[in-house]
RNA sequence: GGGCCUGUAGAUCAGGGGUAGAUCGUUGCGUUCGCAACGCAAAGGCCGCGGGUUCGAAUCCCGCCGGGUCCA
């Protein structure tokens, strides 16, 4: 980044001085031509612990006032936060920075700003630094970016780089801080495929805010280069700042963390509740932790050596052992990140981000057992809701999170008991795995216990704590978790080269004429079978609804539609013919009505469907995807538990009633910003649709942004269908139905398939459940039946083929076949046979094929009868196969014709096993 | 979205091509004034569902359904 790029007319009619700091080598600007670093740990340590840099005390909602009303005064206008999961966007889960709310289409210039400059206090979670939390002293996993943007375009520039700074000058000095103090280092940023100058805002040692000057953007073969990548000058440039309102709060109080800043008083609380008597009044409490904010706040303290290090740093520093002082911190730190961890769950339950085992619910999830096992380490017993509930308490500037309450504790109490049934399993599996390697004298190897934490969810640290109650060794680096997330290592998906096209959006006829079905419209291009038309009814494949089919003919000529989709505003049909057609032809097109029709029922019946759920489940859910179909339509929603029986049925009598009462379907083309504004991000149930002007779709209470195509009135829909409910991920409901004609065709089935059962049972429908149960009952009742009567028989058989054996060298031998017996009866007769020590008993049948059993008692085994074998043989003479044990085998074949030959073969070799001795 | 594990008696689980098992629980009998404990016995299984391979599948293969878990 080009040096000219600081040279800001501001730092130097100010007063500034630009230095390069003798540490780290960047520069940066100061009006203290004294100081001599850049004020960026680790080239400088905290100075702000102990001596507050404001002329006075903030905690979090003054600050954030203080904040917001001084934007404000100066000609920013104060935006409401957005939600702490990303619902707008599809490449990130989480809020991670306040400009996020205002990607892609903000930035992109493709939607204009809900304000401009503006001014937010945005709550982001970032998950990056999860193990540094509660022991670096400042870490957090929530905090609030207080920022204010502004978005600017060549011809518009409302303000840039000299009023950016010049307003962070003015709102540090209002809060009272000595802007010598101040230091505002050069540090190129680069994210999320834009990049830009930026300055880092020091005071104290602390970073307390980014002031980014957007104005590049990622391309390939762009002529400047940052970080291996390169970038060209954007069109429109953004002042993206960031101030962090936590650190503002903590430079306030100058106390000796960021926790006891931010929430003092639910760290005493939780303090009470784990039994620990810690007061940061307390000054040997507090000098500890001072000092141990100081160290960690110029190293990286990942992994355990980095942690132990700074361990050491501290303990010297105090003059206590690392012991000692581990023995006084662990136990506060771990207080400290289950504060900051609840408060996170509070965002994420608040704002509806409902557990899984996939995006963005895995994270909360992730978060909330981690909260739970630090709990069970300090020994606290309370419910992790009440704690989740005293944060929110907490917060009243967030009414939101009150009103989900109910659904918050149902939420946590299940993940709870689930998490509980999971390490109970969990254990059991470690104890059976331990003893197993136990018994072979073998520590617990690694590869066991990445598959142990893989598959079952069972942390190292509890497999390592029950493997030593089994007196089993653990093998466990620190490298653990990276090397789990390596076995994982993805492979980058293919980008689809786009069609370039450098034409006119296409007239959508079938937003202005949606009854239409019939229209005329000009050939624009053809490539290959590929036709673009100045106008068309063609529906393009969109928002789960299938695109339209039909045909486009002119004079005889006529070509069927297979396809349509949207590039950029342009639909392209897809026709099963490459010829015939060329520019500035006149077609006439129509399409498939009976397709379309089905498609717009079901698209309808999807809203209604969707609200249905909504009344019945709770408001909580939210749409994560749909697919509309000629026949059937799918529904995913967000869902903590499976959807019941009856509420099935509910969802579905409400859903017909909503048609039955014939409401109209009314669409409206709105400015994004007035219709966010106006109902919120609700609206972005399918996904987020670009562009200025949005197409809001209402029925009944229904209200969402929606592109596809609908019928006019709820009666059209005919009758709806709930087919089946399916939890396709943890936390994710299924819904499956039909609409209109394909529901009339799926009740009918659904009765066919009654009255054929019914019929086959002859019995009448009403009977069947009764009937079905009892002939189940009596189907296994007469199999248990069967099977004493086999036994007897067999017993019976035994004791009248008994006389029949042929004595072999003191063995009985008995050889016969038994007609239409089946493999079941022949083993009971073989083993009752075998009882008698003296015993071999060789057995056949013809029941379909031919049937082999072999048995040998005690004394005929000793004498080397094999009776595995045996039938390996004999099986051999009737082209099968078979096998067993010396006691008791079995085999078969297809050859009937050679049953007795067989017999006379197993004989055989008895009586030549046995005369050998 | 991708990966891995898993479904066997009321519960917890073993077995892993050749007669479906254990422990607990249940029931009955014995012992007891009664209970607990103990002893003996019994009942209880579409081995998740549907295909395939095989003489033979709970077991191997494929698909579906259910449950768990990790990663992005």
């Amino acid at each position: 980044m080009p040096d000219e790029d600081y040279q800001l007319d501001y730092f130097k009619e100010n007063g500034f001085v630009r230095k390069q700091c003798p540490k780290c080598g960047n520069n940066f600007w100061t009006r203290d031509p004294e100081t001599e670093f850049c004020g960026d740990p680790p080239c400088v340590s905290y100075s702000f612990i102990g001596t507050p840099v404001f002329k006075k005390e903030y905690d979090i909602p003054s600050m954030r006032e203080a904040y917001l009303s001084f934007f404000e005064n100066h000609g920013h206008t104060r935006v409401g936060r957005y939600p702490v999961i990303a619902r707008w966007r599809d490449d990130i889960y989480l809020t991670i920075a306040s400009i996020a709310d205002f990607q892609p289409f903000v930035t992109s210039v493709l939607v204009p700003p809900p304000a401009n400059p503006l001014t937010i206090s945005q709550p982001c979670i970032r998950l990056d630094d999860l193990d540094a939390v509660g022991r670096s002293g400042r870490h957090l996993t929530t905090f609030e970016m207080m920022a204010h943007h502004c978005f600017n375009s060549r011809g518009n520039e409302i303000y840039w780089k000299d009023r950016t700074v010049e307003l962070c000058d003015t709102l540090l000095s209002t809060l009272g801080l000595d802007l010598n103090a101040v230091t505002y280092k050069e540090s190129p940023w680069a994210g999320g495929g834009n990049a830009g100058p930026s300055v880092e805002v020091l005071v104290g040692g602390l970073e307390l805010a980014t002031l980014v000057f957007m104005d590049l953007k990622q391309t390939k073969g762009g002529s400047i280069e940052i970080k291996g990548e390169t970038y060209e000058k954007m069109d429109n440039y953004i002042v993206d700042t960031g101030y962090g309102l936590e650190r503002f709060v903590w430079a306030s109080k100058g106390s000796p963390t960021i926790y006891d800043a931010v929430f003092p008083k639910i760290v005493s609380e939780l303090m009470d509740l784990a039994g620990i008597e810690h007061s940061i009044e307390n000054p040997e409490y507090a000098r500890i932790f001072s000092q141990n904010a100081r160290f960690a706040g110029v190293m990286d303290i990942s992994g355990q050596a980095n942690l132990l290090q700074l361990r050491k740093k501290v303990a010297d520093s105090i003059g206590t052992t690392v012991e000692k002082l581990q023995k006084i911190m662990e136990p506060v730190e771990t207080v400290y990140a289950i504060t900051d961890h609840t408060r996170c769950l509070a965002f994420m339950l608040g704002d509806g981000i409902i557990p899984s085992n996939v995006k963005a619910g895995y994270l909360e999830r992730l978060v909330l057992r981690r909260t739970l096992r630090m709990m069970k380490n300090l020994g606290i017993r309370e419910p992790l809701f009440d704690i989740i509930e005293m944060q929110i308490r907490n917060f009243p500037e967030y009414p939101e999170f009150r009103e989900r309450i109910d659904t918050i504790r149902e939420i946590v109490t299940l993940e709870e008991e689930k998490y509980a049934d999971t390490i109970e399993r969990g254990t059991k599996l470690v104890r059976k795995t331990a003893l197993h390697f136990k018994d072979k004298k073998q520590k617990i190897p690694l590869g066991e216990l990445i598959q142990l934490y893989d598959t079952h969810g069972i942390p190292p640290e509890i497999t390592k704590e029950v493997a030593k109650e089994a007196s089993v060794e653990v093998e466990l680096p620190d490298t653990f978790y990276s090397l789990v997330a390596k076995k994982h290592s993805k492979s980058e998906e293919e980008e689809q080269e786009a069609l370039q096209l450098e034409l006119p959006p296409t007239q959508k006829l079938y937003y202005e004429s949606p009854e239409q079905a019939e229209f005329e419209a000009k050939v624009l291009d053809v490539i290959g079978n590929k036709i673009i038309l100045d106008r068309t009814l063609f529906y393009p494949e969109g928002g789960g609804q299938p695109a339209d089919h039909g045909t486009l003919s002119m004079d005889d000529f006529l070509v069927n539609v297979m396809d349509a989709q949207s590039v950029n505003g342009v639909i392209v049909h897809e026709t099963d013919s490459d010829f015939g057609f060329k520019k500035g032809d006149i077609v006439k097109g129509r399409i498939d009505w009976e397709r379309r029709m089905a498609h717009m029922r079901h698209h309808t019946a999807t809203h209604i469907v969707n609200e249905a759920a909504k009344t019945v489940i709770g408001k909580h859910i939210w749409q994560t995807g749909a697919q509309k179909s000629t026949d059937r339509a799918r529904l995913d929603l967000t869902h903590y538990k499976r959807i019941t029986e009856e509420e099935f049925r509910e969802i579905e009598l409400l859903a017909n009633k909503s048609v039955m009462k014939n409401q109209p379907v009314l669409i409206d083309w709105m400015d994004r910003v007035k219709a966010e504004k106006q109902y919120g991000f609700v609206l972005y149930q399918g996904g987020v649709p670009p562009g200025k002007e949005i197409r809001i779709l209402r029925v009944g209470n229904d209200v969402e942004a929606c592109g596809g195509t609908h019928v006019s009135n709820t009666g059209l829909i005919g009758p709806i269908k709930l087919i089946k409910t399916e939890r396709i991920q943890d936390g994710v409901e299924r819904i499956e139905f039909s609409a209109g004609e394909a529901a009339v065709k799926r009740v009918q089935e659904r009765d066919e398939l009654l009255n054929k059962s019914a019929e086959a049972l002859r019995v009448s429908p009403e009977q069947l459940p009764d009937t079905v149960n009892r002939f189940f009952e009596e189907w296994k009742d007469l199999k248990k039946e069967n099977e004493r009567l086999k036994a007897e028989l067999a017993e019976a058989r035994v004791k009248a083929m008994m006389g029949e054996a042929e004595s072999i060298n003191g063995l009985k031998v008995i050889a016969r076949k038994l007609p239409h017996a089946d493999v079941d009866e022949l083993i009971k007769a073989a083993t009752e046979f075998s009882k008698d020590d003296d015993v071999v008993a060789i057995l056949a049948s013809d029941l379909g094929g031919v049937k082999l059993v072999v048995a040998a008692g005690e004394r005929a085994q000793k004498m080397g009868v094999n009776s595995g074998a045996i039938v390996r043989e004999m099986s051999k003479l009737v082209g099968g196969g078979g096998g067993g044990k010396p006691g008791i085998a079995q085999g078969g074949g297809t050859d009937v014709t050679r049953i007795e030959e067989a017999l006379e073969r197993g004989v055989e070799m008895v009586r030549r096993t046995v005369s050998e001795q």
